[in-house]
DNA sequence: ACGGATTCCTGATGGC
DNA sequence: TGCCATCAGGAATCCG
């Protein structure tokens, strides 16, 4: 599932091949692909040229240009199974809910077979006005130690929790919020106020040396996620904790186990994550 | 107010 | 081999 490290990694592989192109036509095989509705998006995004390719937790950004002024954005967000692919003239793209027509002959595709995923288009400054795009909390390489250890805050909420909300944080899924904790040692469900400085602090570091690997490895690829490119990310091969209950931890060697916190499968170890410290 | 359940959606998987 | 139940989960929404 796209996470930060997978829409930045998509981010990256995009923007030499369609910056500077314009948007010649949109066409939506699945009209609740493209919203506020496949007419709109068309009628924003037709003439506009892509002037820059950026990320802001799991949304993929793209900033328009029109007539030099600023056009609007497309914010593309991929949920489970969305990909972004630009295919080349010639290429065919794979079961697209939407296609983006771009001078060169370039494709901008969106394919997402579970349908949760969604592109939306924006008028100049509207997108800051969008309320899941108003909420982002801070991206997490741009946010101080203490700022975060302020974030997480000192109540019952569950750390793993706080982790998947995007107002606190921006960008971690369930798969970085498991592989973070692991390496921090801490159990999903240890409440926020049993956190002591010292703990947030491995915590914090945690998070941004695992993001950083999984950016420099192109994301992770369980099943769905590929890059602009079509091709797969490598982090999964590097996984501690997501997707290995019953197998042993590779620290101790003791079974995994999993357990649901906030509606997710939370894959932990037992000895290396001891409740509350 | 805050956590939990439900909904959306389809393909992979496992049991029988 | 085929069928069916279960599971995967980001975020909106509802509910206690």
């Amino acid at each position: 599932m796209p996470e930060l490290p997978e829409v930045e990694t998509i981010a990256r592989t995009l923007a030499p091949e369609v910056l500077g192109r314009t948007i010649l036509s949109v066409c939506a095989p699945d009209p609740s692909a493209l919203l506020p509705g496949p007419e709109a998006f068309a009628a924003l995004a037709t003439g506009a040229v892509i002037r820059s390719v950026g990320r802001r937790g799991k949304l993929l950004l793209l900033a328009l240009d029109r007539n030099g002024r600023d056009g609007g954005d497309i914010a593309a967000h991929l949920r489970m199974t969305g990909r972004i692919v630009a295919y080349a003239p010639g290429q065919e793209p794979e079961r697209p809910r939407a296609v983006l027509d771009l001078s060169g002959g370039v494709r901008l595709c969106f394919a997402d077979v579970r349908r949760f995923g969604a592109m939306h288009a924006f008028g100049p400054g509207a997108m800051a006005a969008w309320p899941f795009y108003a909420s982002l909390g801070p991206e997490p390489f741009a946010l101080t130690e203490s700022a975060f250890q302020h974030r997480l805050g000192a109540g019952r909420a569950r750390i793993k929790a706080l982790l998947l909300d995007q107002t606190v944080l921006a960008g971690i899924g369930n798969i970085y919020a498991d592989e973070s904790l692991f390496r921090a040692g801490i159990r999903p469900d240890t409440p926020a106020c049993a956190l002591t400085p010292r703990r947030r602090t491995a915590l914090f570091a945690a998070i941004q040396a695992v993001l950083a690997q999984a950016i420099a490895e192109n994301g992770s690829s369980i099943r769905d996620y590929r890059d602009a490119h079509g091709d797969a990310g490598a982090f999964q091969n590097h996984f501690r904790a997501y997707g290995r209950a019953g197998q042993p931890c590779l620290d101790c060697g003791e079974p995994m186990r999993s357990m649901r916190v906030a509606g997710r499968t939370s894959t932990y170890c037992p000895h290396c994550q001891p409740d509350r410290r």
